[in-house]
DNA sequence: GTGGTCTAGACCACC
DNA sequence: GTGGTCTAGACCACC
């Protein structure tokens, strides 16, 4: 995986867990990399690494103890919260920036229909 | 406007360009920022500056004089064609990273009715 | 082959390269040198050949894979195009250097005549 | 004017005097350049300005009275000798390159009068 | 190994 | 001033 300036890397870190928990890559329970190893696999600070956990741990999203390890919490139900939260942001991402092109509310729902129909039609 | 790593920058400058003109805030027959102004203000090396204005000129984007500077081209029909291909791209993305998350296309054509809805009823 | 200044290197690369299929030195499918081979070979920067070499990506008349090299498409109706731009740009430069040393229009023609009679009587 | 290293300098400047015989620009008994002032105009270096005066010389094009510096040999007669030969050369290189291209005699020979047609429609 | 991007900076041509 | 070409070399991604 690869890291871009687009936003901070600690925030990209936390992304990259929750894809990894949408796409069930990662259970409650599972021990995820130490903050040592992460920073060293994905080439970067393990203090940008220390941010990132302690974040998730905020959230309640891992747990860590001391000595063991950092671990998935156990909250199944959480699963689709950061879900919709994540569909969140991508849907707000794409109409702003439709927006700036100038596209209107009305317009991007009809290309998205549009988009709708063609899938339709390929399924057929 | 700063420039991130998620691609070249060369290309994130044919796309600052290409917003400004969708957004009308430049027009044909306009000078743009000679290739040492345009690399100073956005603190990049002016061969690259020059690699994104030789990439829109053979998109007959814009037009260079030499010892002049680069016009944008007369054209206004590319427009509609730059604005749909800009928005094929959001779409596109929006798409692939829905879909990485684990939604389905039904579910994320469900979502966007959804939104179509909410909007509708906010309009009101 | 050396590059002489009478035009820039990245062109001379490309007709170069066109000589040598218009000439069935290379045909469709061939790989040619690498972008740094080349560089060696001829003595100029790895840049300029890459330069050359993105130009004829983007007329179709090479395609490059990365990490594996740059091949000669296949497209042998576009031999023929090549092979006229070539000639056509030869003929006007042969007219206008003859027009430059004072020969009308006329005077090229008889010239050509002249020397196409002489080519007829040789072989005779 | 320019050189290019296409052929070595001492011969550039030569037909450069050439040409300008042909076109009239300098006549029987006009003064050339001194070697010196040659050389700081076109910023090559003296000893390459010798070399083409010498050559002028031993062809009787120029004459150099020691003292007054260099003139133009009041020989009319090879103004027509010159031109043919500079048009000889052009005429030769035009046929290498085009035979190198593929391009058979008879090929030339009707792409020229190909050429010959269409001027003489124009000029209607 | 391959190509792709980017920087730094020289030098040139045209205005 | 403008853009155009070229070199030298770093660093990266893909194979």
């Amino acid at each position: 995986m690869e890291f871009n300036n687009s936003k901070p890397i600690y925030l990209q870190i936390i992304d990259y867990i929750k894809k990894q928990l949408i796409r069930g890559e990662l259970k409650g329970g599972d021990k995820i990399s130490s903050q040592r190893e992460f920073a060293q696999q994905m080439k970067v600070n393990p203090n940008t690494v220390q941010r990132a956990y302690r974040e998730m741990e905020s959230m309640q999203l891992v747990e860590t103890i001391r000595g063991q390890g950092t671990f998935i919490c156990n909250q199944e139900e959480m699963l689709a919260v950061i879900q919709e939260e994540m569909a969140g942001d991508l849907l707000r991402h794409f109409i702003e920036e439709m927006y700036s092109l100038g596209y209107s509310k009305e317009a991007m729902v009809q290309l998205i229909e549009k988009w709708k129909t063609e899938v339709r039609e390929e399924e057929k």
